[in-house]
DNA sequence: ACGCTACACGAAAACGGTTTCGTGTTAATA
DNA sequence: TATTAACACGAAACCGTTTTCGTGTAGCGT
């Protein structure tokens, strides 16, 4: 096993001091020609690298950056993290991820893991568990600390810092107003309890579109789950008690599988019933019919996370300049409505 | 903002050394009750956590194990990651995720940012262009210098480390012996280029479960697509070309698309042809008919490569012993086969 | 009063770098 | 020849911990 080689050895082999090696190896103007090729051929002879922990404690920057989301097997936050990566690494940074899996207690857990000096900023959203808890003190913690935060998604107005979210009352007012626009007079909306920030929105744009057509606002049209599992019962109780001609739902999975339920009952997508969903993941583009959807841009809110956060991280004074990005979603159209 | 109070900081302020803060926070015997309990109070009022870079770099751990996978937005990866997570976390470790994004050059880089003391260890599934490109290097320099490597899913034989992989040929086998039983006659594989070392043992198990019938092995009926991107093109050449009774795919996307492109034509499954995929994500669940997988079970070989990883990471003397582990693929029966 | 042992604590090295501030040597200048 | 400046390099502090090895003091026995 060789074993990493360090400044030290380089300059024991070439009997000369660290400050030298180190010196010689940033090419710096104070250590002769000779010298320097002499290290620099050694350095490179030998596979030298620099230790990142090192350099880390050394200049208190680790060239790392954590995300927190709330889980990796939905789509949408893939898709960010993906952006997040793509932006972060041209920059040179790694990125840690955690998740939170909704909860509040891990969500707590990871952020303190990650401050003791490993990251350098957080991006992240925020599990439905704290938003429902209203609890964010150790974001709090976080920032007193100067330590840069950026909240994408699902975010709060309790705390301070860069944002970057969708408008999501804009997708859903736009899906409802494409269903209006059909001629649908019974347009179901399929959601979760308010406590998630963006399925509020999303209602709220629903409500919106409603109240400027001629048509009623419906309470009994509007589903509100109680948590982002199937609850298949409910579903199906609340589709045998109404009669619908269009429904929206605040995500993928809830679409599909009502558009199924629908099917089931002998009912043609788009012709009887149109849906329109949030999220523009595999589902989407491969269910059948293929969904029409709001899309969020997940790639592009973690690119633009990323840039918010580099920037605060490489700023020397911290300005308390915090802004929230608001991303426009669009209407993807394709099969399960009418064209 | 209140900065990050040091052990420095104690000690400068309750006028003792900072050996004296060190042992009175780990509750050594070595110091009186008083003095202990003296600093732990002050340690607690001012939220004293150590600064994790620096204990990495006293101890050359860091508690970090770095994951390098090839994409981050396909299912199977990401269930593999929640299996990581889990377990890792569950044992203190934070996972640094790194994405190739199916590039040799990308996979490299990232490597060698986390070698550098960033990690302890390293859990990866190998990219399709280094698959393709044959060259390993930069997984032998990384287990030269005795960071423990655990290979998962897209492996090699050219490295010696822990692995775990599913048994594709099995996989491909059981699907094929299924559809077989049903009747089928005419069964299509829908495979990428052999570089992939799972669609190979996919391949393979299709093949073997067709010798062991009466069935001959026809060319014609295999379809091998040179990305993992739809082409939908030749996808559709292919179908209109063969007459097939049954498609074993090995991925979900490919199975989806496949299906939806005879239904168009008017076929119905799995009335008149029966499908069988790989990954059981969201995708097979929620597709119309729902699909009848081979589950690879991603989140047990996530939990089950972290579990080897930190054994080996965790053990003083470095045994030079490797394991592959192997996990059965099972059939997940839905509704795009006949039961 | 002397020596000894516990006790409670501090000094310092170490991890692997970066960086500031010398300092010895050489060569140019007066 | 004496002074000085440029050059090339080294010593040492520092980042925040851990840990080994002293060491001063108090209390004990004789």
């Amino acid at each position: 096993m060789k074993t990493k080689i360090t400044l030290k050895d380089i300059a024991r082999e070439l009997e000369v001091s660290i400050s030298t090696v180190s010196k010689a190896l940033k090419n710096s103007e104070e250590i002769s020609r000779d010298t320097k090729e002499k290290i620099q051929a050694f350095a490179k002879l030998y596979n030298y690298k620099p230790n990142n922990i090192a350099i880390s404690l050394k200049n208190k920057r680790t060239k790392n950056i954590g995300v927190v989301i709330p889980d990796i097997v939905h789509h949408f936050f893939t898709t960010v993290i993906r952006g997040i990566e793509k932006y972060a690494n041209a920059k040179g940074y790694n990125v840690i991820i955690c998740v939170s899996n909704e909860s509040f207690d891990k969500e707590v857990i990871n952020m303190e893991m990650l401050a003791n000096g490993s990251i350098d900023g957080f991006i992240m959203s925020l599990s439905s568990d704290t938003q429902s808890k209203n609890d964010y003190n150790h974001l709090k913690e976080v920032t007193e600390q100067g330590i840069p935060l950026v909240l994408f998604d699902r975010v709060t107005n309790d705390i301070d810092c860069d944002k970057v979210i969708i408008d999501d009352q804009l997708g859903g007012y736009l899906a409802t107003k494409k269903l209006i626009a059909e001629g649908r007079k019974k347009i179901a909306l399929i959601t979760t309890d308010d406590y998630l920030s963006v399925s509020k929105a999303r209602s709220d744009g629903y409500i919106k579109a409603l109240s400027e057509s001629s048509l009623e606002l419906d309470e009994s049209k509007i589903l509100k789950l109680s948590t982002m599992e199937i609850e298949e019962a409910s579903i199906r109780n609340f589709f045998d008690t109404q009669e619908v001609d269009a429904v929206l739902c605040v995500n993928e999975v809830f679409t599909v599988f009502s558009m199924r339920l629908l099917q089931e009952k002998g009912l043609r997508i788009p012709e009887d019933v149109s849906f329109i969903g949030f999220t523009n993941g595999l589902l989407a583009k491969f269910s059948n019919p293929r969904l029409t959807v709001v899309a969020q841009h997940g790639e592009k809110m973690g690119e633009i996370s990323a840039q918010m956060l580099i920037e605060k991280v490489e700023s020397e004074h911290e300005e308390e300049t915090f802004q929230t990005k608001i991303l426009e979603p669009t209407l993807v159209v394709r099969d399960s409505t009418i064209n």
